[in-house]
DNA sequence: TCTATACATTTACATTTATCAATATGTATG
DNA sequence: CATACATATTGATAAATGTAAATGTATAGA
């Protein structure tokens, strides 16, 4: 892994609205609609920041019918975890 | 804690260069020049990289002469892993 | 097949960020 | 005090990023 790989990851979490949606997930699955009205962005910004999450590997997504559920991922969440014990293992 | 603020936090981490500062941090105390010599930047570039992370409290600099001496804070890191948990707790 | 809905992509733009050169500040030393 | 050295700050610029409007795509239902 190459710091720029590592530096996209921690870029994934380096935004307030990308936090908010972190922490919605985190009590369960959440459809796109769901997280657009917790949110005050607009839905193309909503769709950016999903990719950019789930491009990082913190977030798996579902596609059922038209909706999109997104979801923490267990693994992306350990690498993740890893990651960081790397940079400040103290 | 705000998500502005810790968007701020992890931004401290989303960059190339400041995660090769983290590593070479992690061994020992490292002064400036030495840094300056180990990465492919300016001192101007360098300077701006860690007040980054020293404003984000993963660093900590002791000044002794003309020489500025930066090390990881080990308050900052936990605080940090806390943080991390806090969005990633799965 | 037509329409509405949910989401992604494209385009454009404003803000933020990384970078360096130039300059300033502080400190040791002759 | 004058000079050299280490670092910080300022100013300018290019690249990256967040944002939304407009448009595209896929799916469900009439």
């Amino acid at each position: 892994m190459s710091y720029r790989d590592d530096a996209r990851k921690f870029k994934a979490l380096a935004d307030e609205n990308r936090l908010a949606i972190m922490m919605s997930l985190q009590q369960k699955e959440k459809c796109a609609c769901y997280l657009l009205e917790e949110l005050n962005i607009s839905q193309s910004t909503l769709s950016h920041h999903m990719k950019l999450l789930c491009d990082s590997g913190l977030v798996d997504y579902r596609k059922e019918g038209k909706w999109m559920h997104y979801s923490l991922s267990e693994e992306g969440v350990k690498a993740f975890r890893e990651m960081v014990d790397g940079y400040i293992r103290n």
